[in-house]
DNA sequence: TCCTTAGTTCAAAATCTATTGAACCTTTGA
DNA sequence: TCAAAGGTTCAATAGATTTTGAACTAAGGA
């Protein structure tokens, strides 16, 4: 099974450190964008290469920002609101009202079909 | 005179990149406890060396979450709080609840007098 | 004027983080 | 059973950040 943290081991430094990334605010963007659905890696992945976006997701998972999933042969991507919302209260909401508008890394638009 | 970013001019990766570090949350906190009083670059020296501080304080600045004002020979160390506010609402007030209950890096305990 | 206080700057070293591609694992569907 | 889809892991590299101490600067007071 993938290791979550619980909520109170959730840490502050180690969430703004992990959310102070471009990939990774953009994933939280998009997956903002899209409501609660969760998402699968592949939905990801003009932000980068597989492995790279990999090392991310393991990022966010880590820090307790995102909850992964195995279903299939996928891994379902979702935000952690509610345990963020009670451990860090308007955190969030705050990062997630400028992150859904942030410009995407210029990766996206070079790598776009 | 020193830079400092205007409102607009404030990034959110930034300033989550400059808070995700023990040290300069630790500033934060302490910044935060001591209410809206601005204080100079030695009060913080539990924290780091004076070349040490000194990059962490630039750190800051340049993302736009302290204001340095020279005062004499000190600087006086304030927090842009409304300023804060106003680009991300919320974000600073949900970053200082937790700041300011955050034990201190290990430094400080060594370094105590 | 000279000394002290307070902080900056610089270059070097140490450390950490992100990115890549190749090889791999696991689940599912044919 | 085999192949494909969807991801992970690893080692290597590149790049960024943090820390250090020594040398420096600027303002204020004796």
């Amino acid at each position: 099974m993938l290791q979550h943290p619980t909520v109170d081991q959730i840490s502050l430094p180690q969430v703004l450190a992990v959310l102070g990334d471009q990939t990774r605010l953009a994933i939280l963007g998009d997956l903002a964008r899209r409501g609660d659905e969760p998402l699968a890696c592949a939905e990801f992945k003009l932000l980068g290469s597989k492995s790279n976006l990999s090392y991310h997701f393991a990022k966010l998972r880590e820090a307790g920002v995102i909850r992964v999933e195995p279903c299939g042969t996928k891994r379902l991507i979702s935000l952690r609101k509610d345990d963020l919302n009670a451990r860090f209260p308007g955190l969030l909401d705050s990062i997630l009202a400028t992150a859904v508008t942030l410009p995407p890394p210029e990766k996206r638009i070079e790598q776009a079909v």
